[in-house]
DNA sequence: GCATTGACGAAGG
DNA sequence: CCCTTCGCCAATG
């Protein structure tokens, strides 16, 4: 994508349950990763069920993608695959920048698979008690 | 407006 | 087990 494009999240649309034309969700993607602590790590997937969209884990990668230009910032590197894998690494600034990043918090990468995994995996449908 | 493309995940072979 | 297919849906050409 262009750098000059600019996604606008919650624009004035329709809201309409069930389906991802609400834009809102965007924004709810990232106050839940926004959630995530310091030192676990989510699932695409994971959010998706959270936020009552499970069968579109797609999306929430794509929210990750443009989560660039989001404010506050947005703790990308906190969400990895269902296996733990660092699928997402390669839209950084740099190959290393997301390893770099949940290293530097305490999560333990090797070939780009999160160590651990069960025990630093933080699910938003536990953790948050579903209090949407 | 149709076809393709994904930071996904489940199911089927 | 590994590989392929399919559903999902916004964005892009």
């Amino acid at each position: 994508m262009p750098p000059s494009k600019k996604v606008k999240p919650n624009q004035e649309k329709p809201l309409e349950t069930g389906n991802l034309k609400n834009y809102r969700f965007f924004e709810d993607v990232y106050d839940v990763v926004r959630l995530i602590p310091k030192g676990r790590v989510s699932s695409y997937g994971a959010i998706a069920a959270y936020l009552g969209t499970k069968l579109s884990a797609r999306m929430v990668g794509w929210a990750m993608n443009v989560a660039h230009h989001a404010h506050p910032p947005v703790p990308a590197q906190r969400v990895v695959n269902r296996n733990g894998m660092l699928t997402g690494k390669h839209h950084f600034a740099t190959p290393t920048a997301m390893e770099e990043a949940l290293k530097k918090e305490g999560v333990i990468v090797l070939n780009d698979l999160v160590q651990s995994f069960s025990n630093v995996f933080w699910d938003p449908a536990v953790e948050l008690e579903m209090r949407l």
